[in-house]
RNA sequence: GGCGGCAUAGCCAAGUGGGAAGGCAGAGGACUGCAAAUCCUUUAUCCUCGGUUCAAAUCCGAGUGCCGCCUCCA
């Protein structure tokens, strides 16, 4: 099976083909860091980490790289709010940003590169571009001249004669086009500054994605993704930097995420509609807000909804109690080395969902069909459990691993596995109370055995009568 | 003005020529001492009109509606 991925340069899903053999290289545009992030923000953090996932379960090695925008504008602006410093506010919110990817269970990134730690990487990448006559200075700022850049526009397919000029831009006199861009920025009175040879300033935005991608990655690399709000002018701005210093390609593959909405508007800062990843873990697990974000094609659009974070957290608890009935059933060990017909049918669905599940990931990582699978083959499961009397210890397990597999390492939603390992003494309470209460129901003393029962439920224990007996989990 | 996306059940969401996945919610039922968990049943003129085709949600044309980029933005 073939990986396809939906290449935003070429506007096809195109087959995957790294540039070296199984390595692939991967940068993925980070935050600024100056507030919490999103769960507009989340999706591309989320969805591209996936990718990775994926890409590692497909034998791929992978060198992710994701960056931390840690000066400009913002920054400095929040820092004058706080009454601190820049790097103070930067390394508030990184920390902060780790809390909150940690809470979605988005894997570390291999290299985490900032902005500032790389001013003469970026110095000597701007006067690569100087040297090449890219470049123009006014006043101190550095500008590239994106005419002289004849692939100008190719990833957005803009042409430069069409755009039209301050449809929404303020015109700056002194750039020769107004899509010219600031590669250096002359630091104004009390901003940070570095020494550079065109006076003390601070890199423009665009310039640190081209020359710390270029760094950990090398001048082409695979894989470049980010929201599609990037595409123009980011995006276009880095390649034309990058190719034009280098002569080469500079990402293989773009892959852009559809936007988030809430209430079918864009979630911007700009609005104040942002719901902060922060506040909504306050509410739901971290699972929840994964499987909401998985459940569309990173493509489309997908709105925010308090109703549709009910969903998820429905469709997350199906999935949870599967697990812990699985779980239940595994710790009983009380199987049957038979291989029933009912047995069979069960190991067929596994294998089918399996091959569904592989077919939808190669398919530009289609996360719905692959959850869909999670579901079909809970409730072919779920019949298996409560019809068949004897029940098969190997495809237990298979069933196991499969959602071990996909759905907690491909997919990274943590399912709650450890129903019944509270602490140790009240773990005894809790089973001498089940005992009791079973010695109840034999006698058919149903006002006990409903005494206990609601104790436990005091307790956080919900009980359930099984045909393997009683068993219990903690919520 | 230039570029791009979307329209499928009450809600969410797959599906790009030949059986309309999956989930959530609602209703009814089964199981249970009662519950819980689970299962079963039930819901779609695929935005409109026209065209191509033996066959269209899917391709083509027109229309309507919604959204985004071209300003910092994921």
């Amino acid at each position: 099976m073939s990986l396809k991925i939906y290449n935003t340069l070429s506007r096809t899903k195109e087959d995957f083909i790294p540039l070296k053999g199984n390595q692939v290289g991967m940068y993925v545009c980070g935050p600024t860091v100056y507030n919490f992030f999103h769960i507009g923000n989340a999706r591309p953090f989320l969805i591209f980490e996936v990718v990775r996932r994926y890409l590692k379960y497909k034998k791929y090695k992978v060198k992710y790289v994701t960056n931390f925008t840690d000066i400009d504008d913002k920054v400095i602006k929040k820092a004058n709010e706080m009454g601190i410093t820049f790097s103070e506010v930067a390394k508030k919110y990184i920390k902060e940003y780790f809390q909150d990817a940690d809470c979605l269970n988005i894997g570390r990134a291999d290299f985490y590169p900032r902005a500032t730690e790389h001013i003469p990487d970026i110095i000597r990448f701007i006067q690569g571009l100087e040297e090449k006559g890219y470049t123009y200075v006014v006043d101190g700022d550095v500008f590239f001249e994106v005419s002289k850049f004849k692939d100008y526009g190719k990833l957005s397919r803009q042409n430069l004669d069409d755009i039209q000029i301050g449809a929404r831009i303020e015109l700056d006199e002194r750039k020769k086009n107004p899509y010219d861009f600031v590669l250096w920025k002359k630091a104004k009175e009390n901003e940070p500054k570095w020494d550079s040879p065109w006076g003390a300033g601070r890199p423009g935005w665009h310039i640190e994605c081209s020359v710390m991608s270029t760094k950990y990655l090398g001048e082409s690399f695979d894989i470049h993704a980010g929201g599609e709000d990037l595409i123009f002018p980011h995006h276009e701005n880095e390649i034309a930097q990058s190719e034009a210093l280098t002569g080469k390609i500079f990402a293989k593959y773009w892959l852009h995420n559809g936007y988030l909405n809430i209430d079918d508007k864009k979630m911007s800062k700009s609005l104040g509609n942002i719901l902060t990843i922060r506040e909504l873990s306050q509410k739901y697990d971290g699972s929840v807000i994964r499987h909401f974000l998985l459940s569309a094609h990173y493509r489309s659009p997908l709105n925010y909804s308090l109703y549709q974070m009910e969903q998820s957290k429905q469709g997350m608890e199906t999935l949870n109690n599967l697990i812990y009935n699985l779980n239940f059933l595994y710790e009983r060990n009380e199987f049957s080395k038979e291989m029933t017909i009912e047995s069979k049918k069960l190991l067929k669905t596994v294998n089918d969902m399996e091959k569904k599940f592989l077919q939808a990931m190669d398919d530009d990582f289609n996360t719905p069909i692959a959850l869909s699978t999670l579901y079909s083959l809970a409730k072919e499961t779920n019949i298996y459990l409560n019809k068949e009397k004897n029940k098969n210890k190997e495809i237990i397990e298979k069933i196991i691993q499969f959602y071990e597999q996909f759905g907690n390492k491909i997919l990274g939603l943590i399912f709650k596995p450890n129903l019944t390992s509270p602490e140790q003494v009240q773990k005894k309470e809790i089973e001498e109370l089940i005992k009791a209460r079973e010695l109840a129901r034999k006698n058919r003393d149903w006002q006990t055995a409903d005494q206990i029962r609601d104790k436990l439920n005091e307790m956080g224990i919900i009980i359930e009568d099984t045909i393997e007996g009683t068993r219990w989990k903690k919520y």
